[in-house]
DNA sequence: CAGGCAAAACCTGTCATACAGGTTCGGGGG
DNA sequence: CCCCCGAACCTGTATGACAGGTTTTGCCTG
């Protein structure tokens, strides 16, 4: 009956090192101290520190390696997509409320690209979508090259946290593509995927936003359909 | 130069457990086996296994408590929340770029939750946008208000992952939020904040998601025109 | 026989210690 | 001047111990 959330001491180090690290102003790269220091600072042992440690690194706050030092992390989806694919494992999220986000925030990248790509990205996106086109008898290419096409997209839309979301999805949307894929049989239905992709790909390098966009949209609307029709729940 | 990732024990654990979730179809709630038992199985110490234990609590994957054993979590925003401050606090990602995600997906929600909201959740949001209007001398309680209206309209889109982006994205409001607002310093600015706020609840109440997306967008220029003026980078 | 209660068994949280590698850095030798 | 090697330092893992908190067992009572 008591609701006194007394912390545990590894919730203690996990608070006092996010301190450490704003109140220092690190930025990524930069070194933490050792976990003897800490445990003899905060007065805990050294086990706790590396609970806290591990706690960070989970959540990608820090970074560890044998024998240097931890340092602070620079942002990545790895644990996010983590997160993600526990939510869709345990029925907490479905494959359709999933691509209604990526939808919304995929035209929106859309958008952006369209407007800020270096004329490097467009270059990138075009040979994606082009390496598309050659890949009809290999699913798995096929697909390598349809997500990195996606987070090319989001990084030309110069906003990480676009990137960190799409990176976030691809966890699962890797367990889930082959469904799509299956449910476009015909050689027709697999033609205006590729085909939709490269539409999105020219329009991004025309820096054409209205156009790009349509097609995104295009995209997507196809997307859900297929996948409805393989009875995704 | 051996690029061979020889990963770690620890990470084999959480591997296993993971897998282990996977396999025996565990959901939230279901609980996991003794430390003691997965250091046997996985012939690793019992650090090993509270290691892998506490990386999964801190993606939130799994839930710890003394005593108790642990059981699979319910997705929660809390871990979300603290990437994306640390991105922020690390220069990695800016306020400008987060309120352009924000505006992305709330725009989308207020028209999801136009059309799904029950009306125990109009109600909810109509007396948020109300309870806002009188907190005029109050910013700590308008704020807590704004925060709550945008997380009930966020459930009212009935898709988890709407609810877990806003809720991963209130930690760095709730630490922008005070520059916002001085930066609204006359009462007309602060009035059209708090109409425009009580015009979404109306307008979602109607079931109204035309309406209810214009407002919402009017919302997000104006604020983000405010943070232009706070001059934040 | 039913119910309740207390002890036993089990479990997690933290600590101290030990040791096997990996990393860093400075000093000495070429 | 450069390179190499060893000392100092650091992380990864294992083991054993003990303080609480939780669940189960089983006995005792009514």
């Amino acid at each position: 009956m008591d609701n006194i959330a007394s912390t545990g001491r590894v919730e203690d180090a996990i608070g006092a090192i996010t301190r450490h690290i704003r109140e220092k102003d690190l930025m990524p790269g930069d070194k933490l101290p050792s976990e003897a220091l800490l445990s003899k600072e905060l007065n805990v042992s050294r086990t706790v520190v590396r609970e806290a440690f591990r706690s960070l690194a989970a959540m990608r706050i820090i970074e560890l390696a044998t024998g240097k030092r931890a340092i602070v992390a620079r942002i990545d989806h790895g644990a996010m997509s983590l997160m993600i694919e526990h939510g869709v494992h345990t029925d907490q999220i479905n494959i359709q409320q999933i691509y209604d986000v990526r939808r919304t925030i995929e035209t929106r990248i859309v958008t952006l690209a369209a407007i800020r790509r270096s004329d490097a990205e467009a270059t990138e996106i075009l040979g994606l979508a082009e390496r598309m086109r050659g890949d009809a008898d290999n699913p798995t290419a096929l697909m390598d090259h349809d997500l990195a096409f996606h987070m090319t997209l989001a990084q030309a839309s110069r906003n990480p946290v676009y990137s960190l979301l799409i990176g976030a999805f691809q966890g699962v949307t890797r367990q889930t593509w082959p469904i799509g894929w299956k449910s476009r049989p015909t050689q027709a239905a697999r033609d205006l995927m590729v085909t939709t992709h490269v539409e999105i790909a020219q329009a991004v390098a025309a820096s054409d936003p209205q156009k790009a966009t349509a097609a995104m949209s295009q995209h997507f609307d196809e997307s859900v359909r297929a996948l409805l029709t393989a009875g995704l729940s």
